[in-house]
DNA sequence: CTCTTATTAGTAATTACTACTATTAAGTAT
DNA sequence: ATACTTAATAGTAGTAATTACTAATAAGAG
């Protein structure tokens, strides 16, 4: 039941590291790249596989796929409501409210997650940042 | 281009509003109770349409469908890891957030949501609550 | 009561993802 | 190095959630 190394699952995860929040298909495209046989279902696998083991966390957005990330220090997101891409959000992290909601409720509460939604930079920026 | 309340439009209102976060299959399933041949794209339809009408909110999980809350007062969500459930998560609203990430970041932030994880009431209350 | 067209039922298609299976290859043991 | 065990792959098929299409229906205005 060892796991191992193979280049498809190190390719896998250069590419997340390569691009910026990917989903699936993303890093499919990518790696075909460098790589053009590889199955998707190889690259789906591999990326639930690197969830499993910590290398990757995977994150989940209202109407889009699921993207990945490699910073696994606990952070937040927007989602742009223009292009539907992801941006970290680099304000402290709420560590606090787990704890706090737990106390509230009575809850058995692990681990949170947010999600802010808005314009990202580069949309605001971009050539088309008139069109609100 | 008005629109209508059809039967249909009330019976998944109402539906919504008699279940606890459902999804729509669930609501779909619930409905064909009382209306057994309505179609499962008119309920998914007019739980978009109540959504564009700020009459239901659109919940968004992670490995889960989509959920349907009637509760418009902004508040926030434990998923249960044990029963895949969605409850109501009763804490103050963190209204100040969005401005404080706004202005670290610079960038355009219109409001957010929060996911908790855990273990909610039912199970950890529940007949296998002693599995861990 | 008629008319317009939004909405429906039923079906087909799409998206995102998972499962299956024969073949390949990673890592261990000879 | 070479053989061996079996995890992982490629390719394909299948599933879940959701959206799109179209002829028929019915809501609500006139």
């Amino acid at each position: 039941m060892n796991k191992r190394m193979t280049i498809q699952r190190q390719i896998v995860l250069d590419t997340v590291k390569a691009l910026d929040h990917p989903a699936a298909n993303s890093v499919y495209e990518e790696v075909r790249m460098k790589y053009p046989h590889i199955s998707l279902g190889t690259v789906y696998r591999n990326l639930t596989s690197l969830c499993d083991d910590r290398e990757l966390l995977r994150l989940t957005f209202p109407n889009s796929p699921d993207r990945f990330d490699p910073n696994l220090h606990p952070h937040y997101h927007l989602l742009c409501r223009r292009c539907g891409g992801v941006s970290d959000v680099d304000m402290a992290y709420l560590s606090e409210i787990d704890r706090a909601a737990s106390e509230k409720t009575g809850l058995s509460i692990e681990g949170h997650m947010v999600c802010f939604f808005g314009i990202c930079g580069q949309c605001r920026d971009g050539p088309d940042a008139a069109v609100q």
